[in-house]
DNA sequence: TGTTCGTTGTGGCC
DNA sequence: GGCCACAACGAACA
């Protein structure tokens, strides 16, 4: 067969050479090959106001993540006898124009469950204001499509199909309907067809941050994480020499405080931009369990988690408006709070509860926290403290992680909120005690929060119950350089506990299908209720007084 | 309809 | 480090 067709392998996620099927499949039998990359402007627009509530831009250090792995997958297949061409604008308009110029023969991409790149896929708006699907358009313009599922472990629509058109909404029921991963491809070619004619369209280089209009916003620190495959491909090599690290891992067992060697791989944000191949992380762990004596299981097991991440993709695949409360069938409805003074405590990491502002010091200034310290934070904004909605704050991880990943990140706010998949309530994460337990000494919050570097151990988990000398000694006045709490934790769990009951039971009376009107008539009554107890301490403490 | 089970709570006790 | 009471949910399955 004659070598004289071109070929697109269109990168979205899946920034990788390896066990990459769209880029194998782009190769066979190409005369021409063409790896693009579209700058899509709607999600790299730097956001000039330091952020707005709800505000669900990238932050820098995603960004600059991200712009590393680019320009790694270019370095990648410059070894290979090409190069990434990038270009900037609206992706799908883009994509069509640079198939007509180059008069492609077969298109190539990761098939993608996100809605962001299921609109991609399906719908493009040409110049006369027509409306057609992608797929029509190829095959009227005789293009071969092929987008292949290799982002996860299965393909998420299979396990639906399986479970007659619904997810599965428990771990334990997906791990029945999935059963053996597919495994990854074995074979890397060790070079590509080069690039064609690329004709008079500006091709740029992976862009730097300062070119993309962010060189303005100041960040005191950058994640210590680089992005890209060379470095995911590295990292998963020195996870797994520790082959007993590796056979006992449980999850719920890590110190959610160790910073200078995290309790984790931290090789989700590799595997959110598809960086490494989870097939092949899974396949890789599978042989090391291979020459072992025993190894732990899912869901605590390494592999585990990478099952976990398939379970949120299968779930929100499968459910409509997985990303919010309302018309969304899986999550219980609860009438939040509107509070956007203690949103912005908690954003800010002016909570006065040390444990959660070094997590939340963390988030911003490296992207990744551990696992459990996501979850300290996440019952403490929702149902553990402040009873804010768990919407607002999934924007500000969606914002900051570098990991962050769009099934996962709402599957887990659903989670601990307590709104879908968990549901027991009173479990409510202490800020004081639960750090404290793995970390006794506060080294984690005193690197996180030098302001509370000098507080003695005895009380930098409650630096406000420090008499005033030793306040003055740590040279930490509370109040002054480090807040009051923003709520009494004893008091204001005790009421999440009692809302959270309130609101399940009008749940369960209304069989699901709770009105707005209703939730706004229990909102209502639980600021009365507040209104009654603030005067009535406020008339305790005139007592006491 | 009833029973079992669920990755990761806390505080008190031994 | 393990055990218990606390107070208690819903999905899956029989």
């Amino acid at each position: 067969m004659a070598l004289n067709n071109s070929s697109l392998v269109w990168f979205r996620k899946g920034l990788r050479i390896h066990d990459n099927p769209a880029l194998e499949h782009a190769r066979k039998d190409s005369k021409h090959l063409y790896p693009v990359f579209v700058l899509d402007p709607h999600y790299l627009q730097p956001d000039p106001i330091a952020f707005s509530p709800g505000s669900s831009r990238a932050g820098l250090n995603r960004i600059k993540f991200f712009l590393e792995s680019l320009v790694d997958l270019d370095s990648n297949l410059q070894k290979l006898g090409s190069k990434l061409l990038v270009f900037k604008g609206e992706p799908v308009q883009v994509l069509i124009r640079l198939l007509k110029q180059w008069d492609v023969k077969k298109l190539c991409f990761e098939f993608d469950t996100e809605p962001y790149y299921q609109s991609l896929d399906k719908i493009i708006k040409v110049f006369d204001n027509l409306l057609l699907h992608l797929q029509d358009y190829a095959s009227s313009a005789g293009i071969e499509v092929f987008s292949p599922v290799s982002h996860t472990l299965f393909n998420p629509a299979d396990i639906i199909q399986k479970n007659a058109g619904r997810p599965p909404l428990t771990y334990q029921s997906f791990l029945k309907l999935a059963g053996t991963p597919s495994p990854p491809l074995t074979s890397t070619s060790s070079f590509l067809p080069p690039v064609g004619v690329t004709g008079d369209y500006e091709i740029l280089n992976v862009p730097t941050i300062e070119e993309l209009g962010y060189g303005d916003i100041s960040q005191e620190e950058f994640t210590p994480f680089k992005g890209g495959e060379s470095e995911a491909l590295k990292r998963l090599r020195e996870s797994l020499n520790d082959k007993e690290w590796v056979a006992s891992f449980e999850k719920p067992k890590g110190d959610p405080s160790a910073f200078l060697k995290p309790a984790t791989t931290v090789l989700s944000p590799y595997l959110k931009f598809g960086c490494l191949s989870s097939r092949y992380f899974y396949q890789c762990v599978q042989d090391v369990y291979k020459n072992v004596k025993k190894h732990t299981s899912p869901p605590v097991s390494l592999n585990g988690q990478l099952l976990w991440r398939d379970f949120y993709y299968t779930v929100s695949y499968g459910t409509p408006n997985f990303d919010q409360m309302k018309d969304n069938k899986i999550c219980k409805q609860i009438p939040w709070d509107d509070n956007d003074e203690l949103l912005i405590a908690w954003r800010e990491a002016r909570t006065g509860y040390p444990w959660i502002d070094a997590i939340m010091v963390q988030l911003r200034q490296w992207g990744w926290m551990h696992h459990l310290a996501r979850h300290s934070v996440a019952c403490f904004l929702t149902r553990g403290d402040l009873f804010v909605h768990w919407e607002k704050g999934r924007d500000v991880f969606d914002r900051l992680l570098i990991d962050s990943d769009w099934a996962i990140n709402n599957g887990n706010w659903m989670w601990l909120s307590c709104s879908s998949f968990f549901y027991q309530y009173n479990r409510i994460y202490s800020p004081i005690s639960f750090g404290k337990k793995y970390d006794p000494n506060g080294a984690y919050i005193r690197h996180f929060l030098p302001v509370l570097k000098d507080m003695p151990k005895e009380y930098i988990y409650e630096p406000w119950t420090a008499p005033i000398s030793v306040q003055s000694k740590a040279k930490c006045l509370i109040g002054r350089d480090y807040p009051k709490p923003v709520v009494d934790h004893a008091f204001a769990s005790k009421d999440c506990k009692r809302k959270m009951g309130e609101a399940y039971e009008l749940n369960r009376r209304m069989n699901g299908l709770v009105r707005e009107e209703d939730l706004k008539g229990l909102r209502r009554k639980f600021e009365e209720d507040q209104d009654q107890s603030l005067k009535s301490r406020s008339q305790k403490q005139k007592l006491i007084g």
